[in-house]
DNA sequence: TCCTCTGTGTTGAACGATTGAAAAAAGAAA
DNA sequence: TTTCTTTTTTCAATCGTTCAACACAGAGGA
C-alpha cells in the first residue's frame, strides 16, 4: 500500500486486471477478442491499460505456441548499394505487416552465417531470408525444419525456393551492349565463383562472347572477391600494360567503383578510352559523369515476392515450389 | 515408439532430457553451468543436443526475466549514408557481443516512430537506440522506464543521454572553410529546423557570417527538408538567377547531391563558378570528380560511443550522464 | 418450479526454460 | 559398516500470457 509505484519492471497484465478490478483472463479476452467483453468492464479495463501504459509482452506470447511475428535476414553486407535499397522495401512490407525483422551481416564468412543461423533458430523466427555464401547455413535450416526462402542465390541439389534476378538474361544484355559498339577485348571483374550471380554472368560472358567469335582470353577475367580494391588493382595493371583492353564489365557496382578510380588514375577517359558497364547502380549514379551504363535488378519486386513467398510459407498457404526471374535492364 | 522424428515443432529441453536419459535439470545446468556435470553425463546430452540440433529457446529465457539480448535501434532512414554507415558499425559491435538488433525505419513519421517504440516495448528490448523526430516517442519511453540513449539528436528540457556529433563547431569549421575563400554569398541548404544537426548547423552559419561582417541574406537560406529534390529545385532558381551565389553549403549529403545535379544541368563547374561543401560523404564521393570538400562525422566512433553508453546504461555501470561530441572535418 | 440458454467471469494447466532447496543415489574415505 | 562427498534427480516455483473448461447469474420457455 505504501509504494504504488513500479519501480522497475513493467506493468503486466496482472497489474492491468488488480487496477480495472478484473482478472487476467478479462483483460487478455480484450486484447484478442473485444467483442467479448462488456462495454462497461471494456472501459475500465481500457483505463487501467493506458493508466499503467501497459503493452502486452510479446515474449510470453510467442511461449504459447503462437508466432514470433520475426523473420531474420541475413545478408553479406547491408551496406552494398543492392541489398541496401532491397532491405529498405524489405523493411517496409514487414512493418506493413506489424512483423519485426532480425537483420544479420555475415560478410560472407562462414563462422558468422552459423552463428548467425543459431541465433534465429533460438530466437524462434517465425522464417528466414537468407543470401548465403556457403552450403551450411542452409543445411542447418532444412535440418531443424525451418523455413526459409533463397534470396538471389539458387542451390541446385537442395530443395528450397528462391528468389533472384535472371542474372545470365542480365549478364547477356550487359556483354550484347558491349559487343554491339565493337568492342572484343572486354574484362569481367568478378567475384570468387561461388555465389550464382557471379557463375551466371561469367557463363553469359563465355556463351556471348562465343557466339560472337571473340576469342576467349583468360588473362582478362580476373576473380576480385567483390573486393573494390582489387578491381582497382585488377584494372590499373590491365590498363597501363599492352594491348589494353577496351572495355569493361563489372559483376557489382563496388567493383566498378574500384575499376573507375584506376581509370582516373591513368588519365584515361570514359567511354573514350575505355568503356565501362555494370550491375547495380553505381553510388552517385545520379551525379557521376560520364554516365555509367548499368543492369538495374528490380529491388522492389525482389522485396515483395520474397517476403511474399516465405509469408505464404509461412501461413501454409504456399501453391507451388516458388521460383522467380525477373530483369529489366537498361 | 513407431515415430520418433518430430514433424513440426523444434526440439525442447525436454526432448533432450528423454534422449539422454536424464532430467531437464541437468540439462539446463550443463548449458548454463557445463563444470557442474560429470563428464560421462555431458557427453551423453552432449550427443543428444547435436542428434536433435537442440538450441535454447532464447523466448523462454527471456521470460525468466533475464535479458532478451535484443536492442532496439530506431533512425529515420538506413538508406541514408550516414545512418547507413553507422549502423554497419552498430551491427558489428552488437555481432561481436551476441546482442540482437531490431532496427525500425521512420521516415521521419510521427506515426510510426509512435508504433515502433510501442513495438520494441512489447518485444521487452533491453534498451533502445534512439534518434527521433518529434518528442512523443521519447516521452513514452520515459513513461514506461525504458532504458535508452538519444543518437544524432538532443532534448535539452528531457533529461535524456544522448551522443552526437558537434554539429555547431562543423557548421563553423564548413563556413570558415569557405569565407576563407573569400566567398561572401554562400546559400545554406538546410532541413525543416526541427533536428538539432540542421539547428546547430544554421547557428553556426549566422554565427560565422556574423563574425566576418557578411550581411544576413535570408533568400539564401532554403529549408529542404533533407530532401534532394526541393535541394536541386532551389539550387537551380538560384544558380540560374541574376546575382548568383558563388558558394553552397548542404547539411546532408542528399542535398548536395541535389545541388550538383542542377549545377551540372546548368553547365557551371564546381569550383570554378560555384563551391560546394557538404556534410557526410557524397555517395560515389572516392570517384566523383572534381571531389567535394565535406565535413566527416566519426561514424564508427559514433556507434561504439552509442553502444557502449546503452550497454552501461543496461548493466547499471554507468559513471555520469553520458553526454559526448566529437568531430573531425576534413 | 425446473431446465436450458446466453453472456459474463474465474480456475487451472500449458508454453520452455531457470533456479533453489532438498532428497536420493553412488562412490570414496574412515 | 558408517560417514562424508560428489553427482544427479525430484519437487516446486516463477516468468506473462493464452485457452479450454467450468461456474454463476439472470432470462426465457416448458
Amino acid at each position: 500500500m505504501q509504494d504504488t509505484i513500479e519501480k522497475n519492471s513493467m506493468a503486466t497484465i496482472f497489474d492491468v486486471a488488480q487496477e480495472a478490478g478484473v482478472s487476467v483472463v478479462t483483460v487478455s479476452r480484450l486484447m484478442n477478442n473485444p467483442k467479448i467483453v462488456s462495454v462497461r468492464t471494456a472501459e475500465k479495463v481500457q483505463a487501467a491499460i493506458e493508466s499503467l501504459h501497459y503493452q502486452p509482452s510479446q515474449i510470453a506470447r510467442s511461449l504459447m505456441g503462437k508466432r514470433t511475428n520475426t523473420i531474420g535476414v541475413i545478408v553479406p553486407n547491408i551496406t552494398d548499394p543492392f541489398f541496401n535499397r532491397w532491405y529498405r522495401y524489405l523493411e517496409e512490407f514487414a512493418s506493413a505487416r506489424s512483423i519485426n525483422l532480425l537483420m544479420c551481416n555475415t560478410d560472407d564468412d562462414l563462422k558468422k552465417e552459423i552463428n548467425y543461423v543459431k541465433l534465429l533458430h533460438s530466437q524462434r523466427v517465425d522464417g528466414i531470408i537468407i543470401a548465403p555464401y556457403s552450403r551450411k547455413p542452409v543445411e542447418y535450416l532444412l535440418k531443424i525444419h525451418m523455413k526459409f526462402i533463397l534470396f538471389d542465390r539458387i542451390m541446385e541439389d537442395i530443395n528450397a525456393n528462391f528468389v533472384t534476378t535472371d542474372h545470365y538474361q542480365g549478364g547477356v544484355e550487359a556483354i550484347e551492349y558491349l559487343t554491339a559498339l565493337g568492342h572484343t577485348k572486354i574484362v569481367l571483374l568478378k567475384g570468387g565463383g561461388v555465389i550464382l550471380a557471379d557463375t551466371d554472368r561469367h557463363k553469359a560472358y563465355v556463351d556471348v562472347l562465343r557466339a560472337h567469335r571473340i576469342p576467349y582470353d583468360p588473362r582478362l577475367v580476373a576473380d576480385c572477391g567483390f573486393q573494390e580494391e582489387e578491381a582497382y588493382r585488377v584494372v590499373y595493371e590491365l590498363m597501363s600494360g599492352p594491348d589494353a583492353p577496351t572495355a569493361i564489365f563489372a559483376i557489382s557496382a563496388g567493383m566498378a567503383q574500384g575499376a573507375i578510380r584506376a581509370i582516373q588514375e591513368l588519365n584515361l577517359s570514359i567511354p573514350g578510352d575505355v568503356s565501362v558497364i555494370c550491375f547495380d547502380e553505381l553510388p552517385g549514379q545520379r551525379i557521376f559523369r560520364p554516365a555509367i551504363t548499368h543492369v538495374t535488378q528490380p529491388v522492389k519486386e525482389l522485396a515483395e515476392r520474397v517476403m511474399e513467398g516465405l509469408l505464404a510459407k509461412i501461413n501454409g498457404t504456399e501453391v507451388e515450389g516458388g521460383v522467380s526471374m525477373y530483369l529489366p535492364p537498361q
